[in-house]
Order: C-alpha cells, then structure tokens, then sequence
RNA sequence: GGGGCCGUAGGGUAGUGGUAUCCUCGCUGCCUUGGGUGCAGUGGACCUGAGUUCGACUCUCAGCGGCCCCA
C-alpha cells in the first residue's frame, strides 16, 4: 500500500531520478499535458502553467516598455526566399523548420516557414520603416510562438517544438548602440531571473562558433539546473551588419550619406519556466516564488463543528483584505476535504504562502503563516495581515533565491588540465572555469568525451586573460590560453 | 545521430492465449476538519494498426508516445 500513499503526490527522487519528477511535478501540479497522438514534443499548457508565463510576461514587457519598445505583431509564416536573404540562417535553421505547401487544396507557390524565428520577415519592414536616422533607434518586440521541429527528445517547458517566447529586434545608428542595446536587453533578463524568478545566473557570451547564426556576438545568462547542466535562460544578440546588409536596412545620417544599420535581437522563451519549475521545487511538489504565483496565499479554515462559523468569517475577512490590497489569495473552504489533505494540495501546486486559521487564532487575534519551500511556521497578529503578509513574500523569496544562489557557487569548480576538467565534470556536473585559448577544436576534444561544451565565456571586461601578460595555458591542449571558459553539460 | 527501458480506467499496480485489481479518481447520499486514508452505492482501461489464432490485453511486426544513457 506503499504506492497507493503516495500516489496524490510526487513519487519520484528530484536527486535521483530528476528526469521523471520533473514531469511528474509538471502534470501533478497542473502545469501541463502532453500534446495529442502523433505530436511528439508539443504540450499543452493548462492555465497554471500559462499564468506563469503571464508572470513573466508582465514583468518584462514592462521593463521593455519603459526602454523604448513597441510591441508588434507579425505572421506566423514567412516566404521561403524571405528566410534565404541571410544565408546563415537559413544554414543554421534549415533542418528544423517546418514548411507549408499547401493551403485549402492548392499547392503553394512558394513554401512557406512556419517561423523558427523572424529576424527574416521583421527585418524588411524595419528597412521600409527606417530613413533617416533620426528614425533611429528602431525598436518592435513580439510575443509569439516559433517552431523548431528539433529530433532530439522534448522536455515540458525545457525543449518543445513550438514554444512561447519574445523577440525583440531593434536597429542602430552606430555598432556601440547596437551592443549597448544588447547588454540592456541582457541586464533585463539577467533581472528577470534574479528579481522575479529568484534563480541567480551567470552572465557572459557564447563562444564564437556558437553565436546565433548571422551574429557578431550572442550573449546569454546561465542557469544551473539541481542535476548539474545549465540551461540558457535567455540571449541577446549583437548582429553587426549582416542582417541590415541582407535586408537593405540602411539610413541617412546628418550628411545625408546613405549608412548601414546596426541591428539586435534578444528573447527569452516559456524554457524560463522550466528552469523555475526545476530550481525551486522539491518532492512535496511545485514551489513558486510569490512574485509569480498564480495564487500567492491560501487562507484554510481550520473548524469543529461548534466553531465552524465563527472561524469561517474570521478567514473571510482575511481574504477579503487581502484581495484588497491586490494580493492573489483563495480561501479554501471546500468543506468535503480536511486541512491536512488541502495543506497537501496547496503544496503540490507551489502555494508559496498559506495561513491557517482555527479556533485557538480567532481566540486570540492571530493567525498562523507557513512558508511553503521550508515549512517554516510563524504566528502573527491579526492587524495589517497585508503588510505581514508581503513581508513573508520577501522572507520567502530570500529563502529561494538563497538556497539556488547557495548551490550555484558551490557548482563552479576550477580546472587547469584536460584529466581535471573530465573528472570535475563528470563527478560533479555543474560548471568547470578553465583558461582557453579559444580554438573550438579544444571544446570538441571535451564535447566528445563527457557532452560538456562551453556554455559561457565572460565578457572581455570580467576576464582577467584578456589584454593582461599571464602565464596561463589552455586546459585542453596546453597553448597560452586567450579566454576563461566554462564548461558544463547543457539542456 | 546511436543504444536501452517502457506504454493496462483520472492516478497507481499486477497478470494471464479465454476481459484484473487498488485508490486519497469521478458521480450520488450520509459524515465534518489542527498534516491527504469516515461509511455505503456506483462508474470507468488493456496506446494504434496489421499479422498469427476458434479467440489477442497477452505472441510477432510496424507505427505513435514517454523516460533514461551515450554522441
């Protein structure tokens, strides 16, 4: 009868086995289903799981709002010549993207791209948009979802074929304008992560042979996941002047030259969620940070018959001034179920805060407050329940972002030679910080024995190899070393 | 890209060439609460397709789907 105890909850070893309890807490917690027959790799978001990418949504398009963009909208299928313009993009994305032949019963002309992404089709329009330069910068973001049919196995959240996500594509006067603009969109995100979903993160650039197709530079911001691979959380692109070359984005200055644009783009997709679903939550199931929870507090009345009524408008009037002060709160009064089993269920579905409310807190003007990630039990008074409640949002929030910043700094391990690179990595996963000097040959010599590759290099201004005379040497293949690199296994 | 494991009601399990079982699942009624298990009744499945067979959930093949390991 083992089984049948648990089976309400999560049954499976978020240490052990995190593959199979992160797909547990996803449809347990109500996140999730997995898409119809014959569809491999698509989910279906239920409305917990989307409301937290509303979240996310929310947030960030607020920050982007605030720095000049504009939202837009474009199709979702782009003319196959389109999609060639840029030679590399077609190169990079050819073998994911899905094409339309056919509509109603007539072949197509011309295939079209479902998008893999749309640097393709927004960047004509931003050349007929811009003249001059005082039409600069440009700026349009768009929500929207893309599809990359990827063969290799899908995860909820993590990799699916189509997914939600933003892209931002702005254009420049100048080369420093665009890299200014890709360190903003990179500080956002980086705040995304650190401020809204309490997951600290690394923060530099893709080595050179693994920059988005057509770009100067990629940067991103890396997350480490409990099972030691980073995933990137979300990248910004410097795209010099490729695409504003292929697409004829160009410009009059002051002296009325006809100049070249310098263009961006940078997005962050729902694979954010998948890396908050897995940092924060445990085997009683989904933690959230109250900063993106759905419901943010349960009230659950607590009654024997004698006192039902009068605990019952107690907890009432605790909702109702919490939903006045703007807090997400549901009162649990269903009266078919008892606490325990509610207390359960809240934890499952990630409740970062819950108050219990019985006979001994009406008594006393009391009530009791219970953080979901550590169960920690605080009693409090009645009076200004929104203020002491928002600050148990803090509390726990500190709680989360400090136990994820706690195992991120004990993950990043130095390495100075090739059997010490193997053996960190492979012991340990998370991140290995070793010199580099920067031939792409060097990581596929590490790629080919553990599928650890180079995830992150930091920016020239955080690296103490560059421009400095130095005595360090490439842990690979022993050269003098140009660039620190961390490697780890990646999503 | 290569290899392995797996697919049985909402969930969890078994098992057999002759249609299971458990549940904290659904529904109805009764019961009423400080960490999921009250009582009674009732409902519902063998991933899809082809083959073998008198008969396939079971055996074979293919497909679809899921998980893991390696590249």
């Amino acid at each position: 009868m083992t089984d049948d105890e648990q089976e309400l909850g999560i049954t499976e070893s978020k240490s052990h086995n995190t593959g199979d309890w992160y797909a547990e807490v996803v449809r347990k917690a109500g996140l999730a289903s997995y898409g119809p027959e014959g569809m491999s790799g698509f989910i279906v978001t239920r409305p917990r799981g989307y409301a937290l990418w509303e979240a996310v949504q929310n947030a960030l398009d607020a920050e982007f709002k605030d720095t000049g963009v504009q939202n837009a909208y474009f199709p979702v299928f782009i003319p196959e010549s389109y999609l060639e313009r840029e030679k590399d993009v077609v190169e990079g994305f050819d073998p994911e993207v899905a094409w339309v032949t056919q509509g109603g019963h007539e072949e197509l002309d011309e295939r079209l791209a479902v998008r893999p992404t749309s640097e393709s089709i927004i960047a004509p329009y931003i050349a007929q948009w811009v003249r001059s330069h005082r039409d600069l910068p440009m700026r349009v973001n768009q929500w929207c979802s893309v599809v990359r049919w990827e063969a290799t196995e899908t995860k909820p959240f993590f990799r699916t074929k189509e997914f939600l996500w933003q892209e931002g594509h702005t254009a420049h006067e100048t080369d420093e304008g665009a890299w200014e603009e890709t360190m903003l969109r990179l500080d956002q995100y980086e705040s995304l992560y650190e401020d809204v979903l309490a997951i600290p993160v690394l923060r530099g650039q893709k080595p050179p042979h693994d920059t988005f197709p057509g770009a100067k530079t990629t940067t991103t911001v890396e997350a480490l996941m409990p099972d030691g691979k980073s995933v990137q959380g979300a990248t910004s692109h410097h795209l010099g002047q490729s695409f504003a070359e292929a697409f004829d984005i160009t410009f009059s200055d002051e002296q009325e030259e006809e100049r070249v644009a310098h263009t961006t783009s940078w997005g962050v997709s729902w694979r954010c969620l998948g890396a908050l679903i897995m940092t924060h939550s445990d085997e009683q199931g989904l933690v959230l940070p109250p900063t993106v929870a759905p419901t943010q507090v349960v009230v659950v009345p607590i009654w024997q018959s004698d006192t039902r009524e009068e605990v019952l408008e107690y907890a009432e009037g605790v909702t109702a001034e919490l939903e006045d002060a703007g807090i997400s709160v549901e009162l649990d009064d269903r009266d078919e179920r008892n606490p325990g089993f509610k207390f359960n269920e809240h934890e499952l579905n990630g409740v970062p805060l819950r108050i219990e409310i019985g006979p001994n807190e009406v008594d006393d003007e009391e009530l009791t407050l219970v953080h979901r990630p550590d169960g920690e039990s605080v009693v409090e008074d009645r009076d200004d329940v929104a203020e002491t409640v928002e600050r148990h949002f803090d509390e726990v929030y500190a709680k989360l972002y400090a136990a994820a910043e706690e195992t991120l700094d004990g993950a990043v391990r130095e390495a100075d030679d090739r059997a010490e690179i193997l053996g960190t990595l492979g012991r340990h996963g998370g991140y290995v910080e070793t010199p580099w000097c920067g031939d792409v040959d060097c990581e596929a010599e590490i790629k080919e024995q553990i599928a650890a590759e180079i995830v992150m290099v930091p920016f020239e201004d955080d690296d103490e190899l560059i421009g400095t005379d130095h005595e360090e040497t490439c842990g690979v293949c022993g050269e003098p070393a140009e660039r620190t690199a961390y490697f780890a296994k990646s999503y």
